[in-house]
DNA sequence: TTAAAAAGTGTCAAAATTACACCAAGAATC
DNA sequence: GATTCTTGGTGTAATTTTGACACTTTTTAA
């Protein structure tokens, strides 16, 4: 085999994931103490290196469902960071990583196995490296997408009421929105669906429960919340 | 030196960057026939390796003075492509950038030292490895923040015409526009100033020149076109 | 029966957006 | 010096979108 470009200098790249999850109508993300060096029992994101015969995408995918035991999961790449002293060990080139993840799918045991936990976005403590940094982009990532693009089902169960949406909603954006007004909006949104089905547990009157209608979505693909 | 990370493969890292630049109220960028194997003679975009002393930002700064020699364009990170055979040499991550340029600025010179040229967006032609797939999202990226940033302003003279910003917005969202209401809604802008100048060169009767006022912008940066 | 908690519903005013057509100024041509 | 050509510059009215705002319904628990 040729070797081109020899005299360049190779880097480790790794990827890192931001796992936004929704619970008790807060934005929460899983992060967990650091369990190698440099840096150990820091708290982190989660992440892993790039194998030689994956490509970034198959490596942040990889990673992912080690995490959740979970595929096909809504996954975005957010930035690349490339500081040269980022990483503290070795020059690493970090390519991060935003998923939205409905909590109930999670499994708890995979949390302790992991060294994982759910925190709310509020009250992150400094992590490691430059992971604070990143965490920053994805939110201000999916604030610019949450309005035009249908991001939020990702966060909540197949079917959802429209109070658990609109929470969804306030807590990614931070800050309150008119219940009347929300609703009138997603009334007009064909792809969201009305089911006959009825919540009974978050409240007591019982709610309608929804459903995003991926197809219908697909066909029309505009969205404006 | 401690060795960290051991076992794991190491890969290149480079940059790529879309130039993009107006003219003849065409959005063009600067592309070139590919200096070195593989792909030697292919069309390409311009790009090179991230050293190991600079960060991907630096090695993208560097990479567009080489190419431009002007520091402080604008530019920002788009994507990161990292399919496992994008390059068929060896295995290269490279992170795309896209910036924007007033051609005006540009030395003719470094044109034919380069070996890069102006083309039309509409008129790529095929290029080396998954560079027209950069292309694209560099394109998308564009047309999704020229409403809401102010970076038209990257690619006309320090003073233009109403026209010229109109034929920027018009090339870049590849829609006409209604002039009087482009101009109503510039007027409503306070950091787009108009100046005591005329231009003559462009049309007979004379158009004024208007400015973008930095300071003003940054003091209150809101910007909605 | 009464209180509490969440679901659900409509109107009106203000603001933003869109569509649309003509005159002005200067240069070039006859 | 009259005519024509080219580009710059301007306002209004209809429509749509957004935003503010309060009360009734249903069920459970006290």
């Amino acid at each position: 085999m040729t070797e081109f470009y020899s005299g360049v200098q190779k880097a480790f790249v790794s990827v890192d994931i931001i796992v936004f999850g929704f619970e008790d109508s807060k934005l929460k993300l899983l992060i967990g103490k650091r369990q190698m060096d440099p840096g150990r029992g820091e708290w982190s994101l989660y992440g892993g290196f790039v194998g030689a015969m994956e490509s970034v995408d198959e490596a942040a995918n990889r990673v992912l469902f080690e995490l959740t035991g979970l595929r096909n999961l809504y996954m975005k790449q957010v930035h690349t960071f490339g500081a040269v002293e980022r990483d503290p060990g070795e020059r690493v080139i970090s390519v991060a990583y935003c998923a939205l993840i409905n909590v109930k799918d999670y499994d708890r045991h995979l949390l302790e196995e992991h060294g994982v936990q759910w925190v709310e976005l509020n009250k992150m403590p400094r992590l490691y490296s430059d992971h604070n940094d990143m965490v920053k982009r994805a939110i201000t990532l999916l604030r610019r997408r949450i309005n035009t693009e249908p991001l939020s089902f990702n966060l909540l169960p197949d079917l959802f009421t429209l109070t658990q949406l609109q929470h969804v909603y306030e807590a990614v954006l931070g800050e309150e929105i008119d219940k009347r007004n929300f609703r009138k909006r997603i009334k007009s949104i064909d792809f969201i669906e009305k089911t006959e089905l009825i919540d009974k547990l978050t409240s007591k009157r019982g709610a309608a429960l929804y459903r995003f209608n991926k197809r219908m979505y697909e066909e029309d693909p505009s969205f404006k919340l």
